[in-house]
DNA sequence: GTGATTATTTGACCTGTGTCAAATTTTTGC
DNA sequence: GCAAAAATTTGACACAGGTCAAATAATCAC
């Protein structure tokens, strides 16, 4: 587990179980069959979506290609930054890629539980932290890597999007061709 | 203005003045002469930076090449997030890219206001939001524009780095070599 | 199971951008 | 103001990775 993930839980778990109760007395959980979307363009993003079931992904579309920004899985959390925040317009896709189960947390209720107690608030501080840090690593790998150095550590980081995901949905998230892809796979098959 | 920093100053605005003193009563400035280095790879980020007049960067090394990963006028923040959040040893480099006073944001003494403050806290949150998506805007930039539209894009959005800064500076900022920022401004300044 | 659809691989070719080297322009020190 | 150093531009060339098309493999519907 990631250093900053295992922070913030070990934070979570040392809450009041008072507080923690009352965190959890907004959350609701939801269920999304596969290929439906927890949230379209023009939307606004009204809550963190944590995933306990299945497998989601974020993209946007550019030049008629769609690019996969992040890939959720268990007890990932799947939001807009940019329209939860601004409460304005997403341009983003969040896709169930197969059958899905999220608890929604609703921004006005947890807002008013992060009012009421510092601890819940230093939570999601630290959870916009960790996320500013994986943006930066990822900038990272593109200003840094080749798409066959990226593949790699992907395959090291994060084995189950190569796994159980198709072709197409890693390839968009390496940010390369599907046909490219696919020839750095057989390259690195055949040894 | 981008809209984030502005709600960001309108609320730092409306502190009450009592807890603004408090949280500027930490603030301690500094020079640095043009060239030298307020971080270094190895030490731990302990403050943020606010710049009040000059320029600086932040840059690391990646196969004997500089990559400038932010530039910093008048007002912004320099900092190591990754080093400042998790008190580890950072791997960049913050440099004086002219003379340069800051104002230093002690890490302890911040965190000192911002428990017994809770606007401050927002306030440190809403910094923090702001800088996960200035990363997804960036990131985004890698993923869908070719040089040419990156530099474009940075000569509308910022064009005091274009202005003031050497080209080589500019390119590893563009993540570009210098030879092909070179002929990118030649191709435009044409036309 | 079989045909149809979809996903993946392979091939041919092209373009953007990197590298290395050389030429030119600008800046700096004295 | 001039020589030396540094920054920028220009040229020649190589190659990663994109596109389009075709072949093959895997999956799905019934």
């Amino acid at each position: 587990m990631n250093p900053y993930i295992r922070r913030i839980k070990d934070l979570s778990n040392r809450l009041d179980p008072q507080v923690h109760a009352e965190m959890e007395g907004g959350f609701v959980d939801k269920k999304f069959s596969k290929g439906s979307f927890l949230l379209q363009p023009g939307q606004i993003c009204t809550s963190h979506l944590l995933v306990k079931e299945g497998v989601a992904r974020k993209f946007y579309i550019h030049n008629d290609k769609e690019i996969t920004t992040e890939i959720y899985f268990h007890d990932d959390v799947a939001i807009s930054l940019d329209s939860y925040i601004m409460r304005k317009a997403a341009d983003v896709y969040i896709e169930a890629l197969t059958d899905l189960e999220v608890t929604i947390i609703d921004y006005s209720r947890f807002l008013d539980v992060k009012k009421k107690y510092a601890e819940i608030m230093m939570l999601d501080k630290m959870f916009i932290e960790y996320y500013a840090v994986w943006f930066e690593q990822r900038l990272k790998a593109f200003q840094t890597m080749d798409a066959s150095q990226r593949y790699i550590q992907l395959l090291e980081k994060e084995p189950r999007i190569v796994q159980q995901l198709p072709v197409s949905i890693t390839a968009s998230y390496l940010n390369v061709s599907l046909e490219t892809l696919s020839r750095i796979r057989s390259k690195f098959s055949l040894r």
